[in-house]
DNA sequence: TCTCTGACTGCTT
DNA sequence: AAAGCAGCCAGAG
């Protein structure tokens, strides 16, 4: 989980990536151990640059996390993030 | 140990 | 477009 951290943290700003991808960066093989680890502890994380593969987020998170990606430049589609357009490494 | 529960994902209805 | 379903990992009771 160390990893996760890091992957998360080399994120750069006006990007995102699935928590999927994270956990493949990672060296892991589940996305929702993705999502726990940050549940736990994101404080000191870009938490919100990782989304969830197609685009959109879990509600509790939705306003908020929108609203960061969106003082980035990455601006959503409604409740939905255009990730062809701004996922990382592609 | 077993069961339940998610900041998830891809496939099939 | 929306809803169901089966894998997925680790912590809590």
């Amino acid at each position: 989980m160390e990893q996760v951290r890091a992957v998360v943290a080399s994120i750069p700003p006006g990007s995102v990536l699935s928590y999927g991808d994270v956990a493949e960066l990672a060296g892991l093989r589940s996305a929702r151990l993705v999502g726990r680890i940050l549940a736990e502890d994101s404080a000191d994380l870009p938490w919100h640059r990782v989304v969830r593969s197609t685009g959109t987020v879990a509600d509790h998170l939705r306003h908020r996390q929108l609203e960061l990606l969106r003082a980035e430049g990455v601006l959503a589609d409604g409740a939905r993030i255009n990730m062809r357009r701004y996922r990382w490494g592609t």
